[in-house]
Formats: structure tokens, C-alpha cells, sequence
RNA sequence: GGGCGUGUAGCACAGCUGGAUAAUGCACCGGCCUCCUAAGCCGGAGAUCGCGGGUUCGAAUCCUGCCACGCCCGCCA
């Protein structure tokens, strides 16, 4: 609790200077306490230990004894070792409702670049890359949530072999052709014939397979390995016949994204970087370095080894025809992101790790800086690795419907007497909000296996927990207007007594008093799901708070509760757009 | 074979820059709707923190060995 910590700080300083302590330790050991029940702030005072040459319990007494009284502090305690701080709750109370709980502008705020999803455009956008949008965009709304200016962008792969086989396929095949070869395989289903993506990836897979098992699979090599190699030129009228195949189906995953609250601010076509020379004088500039090594056949590549990179340590970025890698135009790429950013932040899989690394190196030696990286596992499913060849795939489409009905059902037995559109409203939201919340709460290194009953629980620890406790407040809001229209909440209310505020009052203002400490972590260290778990324990509060304290009683309203309420409610809301999860005011 | 990551109640997940009785949800058991929406609240039970060593006053957390799982080790993207 920053907010406490500030306050207090030198408070504790000063005690523990008068036993003879070195107090330039505080600043690093008065921490959040780890036992919610025993205080906000502790000092664990084992590290004083052998200095003073006293037992840690005993230190712990005699800074309880020697600190000063302060009007935010309520209660001091000596636990075992421990110094523990107990914020006053009316001290609290009067910090949030003067706006002062925000932490300070001397936390930089910066322009952030982040690159997310940036899925190749050859099929429906599916559960499986959905972890890396919804990390990717809810990093972004956290970010923006904490007072970051971010640009939100997509690296579109329009070159290149996956492309040029759609090209060729949309060129060349005939839609009774390719469903002929694909009539071993679940037709589409008859909801999305007319998406764009649906379609096209069926060209793309009927392809891939006469590219494999067809009679003339050599020819087709031939013209799509030449249409490769045009584009990886700059041929721009390949490119354009790219572009012509790829982007209805881009278009199609868009609108699926949006459907979850994924949205962009801009895309940057890899191409872009071969055709105005970026990459070919990135690739001059990276021949004359001293690491630099050729093969026989005049490739060349730098050696890692060299700069500590272990296993693989070379790093090809030019084929033996002269043409760039992937990497290659990703360092261009890089290069440009960082003359518009003061951070440059990356969501990729796991299995990008090494060429992270090899990117990452490389711009150190041209003088760059690494950007910062958010590596997330696969996203499996319980029969096993999704494969978009083997066909055991889940589309976010398909799942965001069964989101919606599955809501839908709810929905009718709680709540009858809703409207059909009203219905659909608020499944929509429901659905959505649910499937982002189950990714987005579970921490994005580790391994996450797709299951329905879980994407579609509405229970406590999910979205719609949260949505829930929304409503409640708006709720409580109408009310109040419908009682007095002119009802405002106030920052100079009466307050109750420090002790006769009940457990949930308490609960709410010390939730509410961390919300930037935990969402300044979760922004620095990329880690949503830091903040998915704050919003579950800040809901929790409000339900505790709405079930001790009434806002209206007897037609009358109590301006301080519904002053809390009031900042509760802005601050759920907030935090709800910073997780995408839709903000209902009624469900 | 080498590199990186993960392993915490039946299931899922937090805590991991060392500190208290390992937090939360699902499922399980028991309570609460004449009272601001019960998608809620209250209570109960459930954990050799993958296994073995080490460092430390103190280890889920750090070091080391082993085991299991995932990813990578293309002049592919």
C-alpha cells in the first residue's frame, strides 16, 4: 500500500534509529503485509537482528513502542517478529474520496508501442492464437488504464510462402475443386459461409494438400516458390495479388476480434520494409559488423556465440540468393517501432523465444535497445496440441456463439421478464467478457488447456462475478436518483467512527487503496492477470460492502456509503474496461 | 543430445527479487432471499508446495542433481 507507505515511512525510519537500526533498509522491507488480517504494511524485523544484537520479536516490540502516532496509521502490532501497520480506515476514506489514492505523476507515464497477435491472415481466427490478442489488447487497456499513451498494433505477414499458397490457391482452384478435396472434412459451418476467412481457408488447406499428396505437386511448388520469391523482392505486383487474397480474410479475423473488444490503432505490412530499402541497407549495415560470417554459397549471418547466445549461434539473416529472412525484416521492423516509442513491448508465443533472442541481440549491436517481451504458452486442448492441418481446431467464432447461447440460457431463467434484445445485449457482453476473463486470469507462461466448461463458467472468478458487482452499484445509483435526483456524493461527508465501520466498509476502502499499486505491477512487469485477480478481490469487497452497509434505508441515503459506493463503482468500471470486460449497467 | 519454460488440495489457479497459520475459485458438506439484483453472502472440510541434496536464524520462493510435461535448436514464417 504505496498510499500508507508514504505516509509512514519515515516514521518507521525514525524508530528503528533510535534502537540503532540502519534505517536505509525500510525502504526495501516495509512491504505489503502478506497477512491481510494483521495489517496493510509490515516490517519483518529479522534482518535487524544480528546488528542490534536482539531477538527480532523483541525489535518488533520496542518499534512498536517507539514509533510516533500519525492520523493515518490506526493501529500498530508486534507479531512474531513482525512490525505490523494498520491503515485508519477513516484516514483511508479520506484519501480516496479526495482523489488522493492515484499514484503519484512522478511515475512516468510514456508512449508505449505494443505489437500483438499479428497471426498470419490464411484462416479464422482460432483459440488457439486467441491467448496472444487477448494478452496483447488487454495489455494495451492496462496500460492506457494507467495513464500510458499506446499505440496498439498488428505486423501483417503479407509475403511469403502461407500467403503466396492462399494467392495461388484463390488463382487457380475452383471452389468445386476444393471442396472435392476437402469432402473428408467437416464442411463449414453454415452460420459463417458468407465470412470471408471461413472461405478462404479452405482454399488454403485444399492447396496445402495437392501441394503434398497431388500428381502435379511439383509444378505447384514451382509457381508458388517463384511467387515467393517475387515478393520477398519487392515485386509490388505480387504484392498487390497478395494483398487482393489475404485481405478478406484479415478482415473476417478483425471482425471477430472486435467482437471479443480487440481493436487496433494500426497495421504495418511486412513488405513495407523490403520495398522502401530498409532491409536491404539493414543488411549492408549487418555484412560490415565484426561478427558478421558467410557460407559458401554467399549467405551470411552473425554470429550470437559471440555475444552469448548458447546452443545455435548462428543467426542467418541472408540467404545464399541475397533475399532476407523473416528475422531479417522483423529488425527492420524493430528499428522503425523504436524511433515512435519510449517502450517497445512484443506478445508472442513461446516458440518465438529464440528468434526473440537473436532480434534482440542484433539491436544491441547495431546500437538499439532489446525490446520487452510478454511470452505466452499454447493454449492445448484436452485431446491434445490444436492443429489447423488435422482439423481439431476451436474458432473463436464458434466458441463466441456457444458463449452467447450458453449466457442466453442463464439469462432466461433469472431473469424472465427481459426483452428478447435486451437478452441478446447483455448474453453478448456476458459471453465475451466470460471467454476474455478465462484466459486473461491465468498468467501467461503456463501451459493452458482449452475447455468449454471453463471458457463459459459464470460463477465466482469470473467475469460476470465481476459484471455482477457492476450492476449492483449501478443499481444502488438509480436508486439513489430515483429517491433524490440531486443526490451527489461528496468528498465532506460526516463518516462514521473508526469503529463503528463495519467489515466490508473497511474491506472496500483498503481494496480500493491498492488499485495502483497492483495495477503499476501489473503494467511493468506485463502480467494481466495480476490485475484479473485485483478486480476478483475488489468485487468481493463490494459484495462484503453491500451487504453491511445500506445505501438507502427506509428512503433514506446515506451520502457517505454512496459516496464509497460511488468510488467503487468507477473504479470496478475502469478496471473492467482494462480487462475488456464489458461494463453493464444492468444484467 | 543442447537451450528455455512449467510442475502448488480431486480439478484449475495465486504467491516465486527468501520471512508469519501457503491465498482464491470449481467440485464436496452445512447455513442465508417479507430487506439496495442470491451470477451473491456466511461457515466447514480438503496441500508430504514434482522428488532428493545444499545455502540460511528462516526455503513453495535461492543453488544443485534427478523426474514429468511444453516449446525451440531451418539459408521456414
Amino acid at each position: 500500500m504505496k498510499l500508507l507507505k508514504n505516509e509512514v515511512q519515515h516514521l518507521v525510519m525514525e524508530a528503528l534509529e533510535t534502537l540503532g537500526g540502519d534505517s536505509s533498509l525500510v525502504e526495501k522491507m516495509l512491504q505489503a503485509s502478506r497477512e491481510i488480517t494483521q495489517g496493510d504494511l509490515t516490517l519483518p524485523c529479522f534482518p535487524f537482528a544480528k546488528a542490534l544484537g536482539m531477538a527480532p520479536v523483541a525489535i518488533a516490540e520496542n518499534l512498536k513502542d517507539a514509533m510516533k502516532p500519525h492520523d493515518a496509521v490506526s493501529d500498530v502490532t508486534a507479531v512474531n517478529g513482525y512490525l505490523n501497520i494498520r491503515a485508519s480506515p477513516s484516514w483511508l476514506a479520506k484519501q480516496l474520496l479526495a482523489g488522493r489514492s492515484r499514484h503519484a505523476a512522478d511515475e512516468i507515464r510514456t508512449d508505449v508501442l505494443i505489437e500483438h497477435t499479428s497471426a498470419n491472415p490464411n484462416g479464422p481466427f482460432h483459440v488457439g492464437r486467441a491467448r496472444n490478442a487477448i494478452l496483447g489488447d488487454t495489455l494495451v487497456r492496462l496500460h492506457r488504464l494507467w495513464g500510458n499513451r499506446v499505440t496498439a498494433e498488428y505486423y501483417v505477414d503479407d509475403m511469403g510462402k502461407q500467403v503466396a499458397v492462399l494467392a495461388w490457391a484463390l488463382e487457380n482452384m475452383s471452389k468445386q475443386e476444393v471442396e472435392e478435396l476437402l469432402s473428408d472434412r467437416d464442411p463449414v459451418n453454415s452460420q459463417w459461409m458468407n465470412k470471408a476467412d471461413h472461405q478462404r481457408v479452405r482454399f488454403y488447406q485444399a492447396a496445402q494438400r495437392r501441394r503434398q499428396e497431388g500428381s502435379d505437386a511439383e509444378e505447384i511448388e514451382k509457381a508458388i516458390g517463384s511467387l515467393v520469391h517475387a515478393s520477398e523482392h519487392g515485386d509490388e505486383s505480387v504484392l498487390e495479388a497478395f494483398e487482393r487474397a489475404y485481405q478478406p480474410v484479415l478482415d473476417g479475423m478483425l471482425e471477430t476480434l472486435g467482437r471479443l473488444g480487440v481493436h487496433f490503432d494500426r497495421f504495418t505490412k511486412e513488405s513495407t520494409f523490403v520495398v522502401n530499402g530498409d532491409v536491404a541497407d539493414l543488411m549492408e549495415e549487418l555484412s560490415g559488423l565484426g561478427i558478421n560470417g558467410v557460407a559458401e554459397n554467399g549467405a551470411q549471418y552473425l554470429d550470437l556465440g559471440q555475444r552469448g547466445l548458447k546452443g545455435k549461434t548462428e543467426f542467418f539473416y541472408r540467404r545464399g540468393d541475397g533475399s532476407s529472412l523473416y528475422a531479417t525484416r522483423d529488425i527492420a521492423y524493430h528499428r522503425w517501432k523504436w524511433r515512435q516509442c519510449d517502450r517497445l513491448v512484443n506478445v508472442l508465443g513461446e516458440d518465438h523465444k529464440l528468434q526473440a533472442q537473436q532480434v534482440g541481440l542484433t539491436l544491441v549491436e547495431l546500437g538499439e535497445r532489446k525490446p520487452e517481451v510478454m511470452f505466452y504458452s499454447f493454449i492445448k486442448l484436452p485431446e491434445g496440441k490444436m492443429s489447423t492441418r488435422r482439423g481439431n481446431v476451436v474458432f473463436m467464432d464458434d466458441l463466441l456463439e456457444e458463449a452467447h447461447a450458453h449466457a442466453k440460457e442463464v439469462l432466461k431463467e433469472r431473469r424472465p421478464e427481459l426483452s428478447a434484445s435486451e437478452v441478446a445485449n447483455i448474453a453478448e457482453a456476458v459471453g465475451t467478457s466470460a471467454v476474455r476473463f478465462n484466459i486473461v486470469n491465468v498468467s501467461p507462461e503456463k501451459g493452458f488447456t482449452f475447455r468449454w466448461e471453463d471458457a463459459l463458467s459464470f460463477e465466482a472468478g469470473s467475469a460476470p462475478f465481476i459484471m455482477y458487482s457492476h450492476t449492483r452499484a449501478c443499481s444502488i445509483r438509480r436508486r439513489v436518483q430515483e429517491i433524490d435526483p440531486h443526490a451527489e456524493p461528496s468528498s465532506s461527508v460526516d463518516m462514521l467512527d473508526e469503529d463503528q465501520m463495519p467489515e466490508g466498509l473497511v474491506a472496500l476502502l483498503r481494496t480500493l487503496a491498492v488499485h495502483d499499486d497492483r495495477l503499476s505491477k501489473a503494467v511493468r512487469e506485463h502480467r494481466p492477470n495480476l490485475f484479473a485477480e485485483y478486480m476478483l478481490h475488489l468485487s468481493t469487497a463490494y459484495n462484503m460492502f453491500y451487504r453491511d452497509c445500506y445505501i438507502v434505508q427506509n428512503g433514506q441515503i446515506n451520502t457517505f456509503f454512496y459516496t464509497v459506493s460511488e468510488l467503487a463503482r468507477a473504479a470496478l468500471k475502469g478496471g473492467m474496461e482494462g480487462l475488456g470486460i464489458v461494463a453493464l449497467e444492468s444484467m
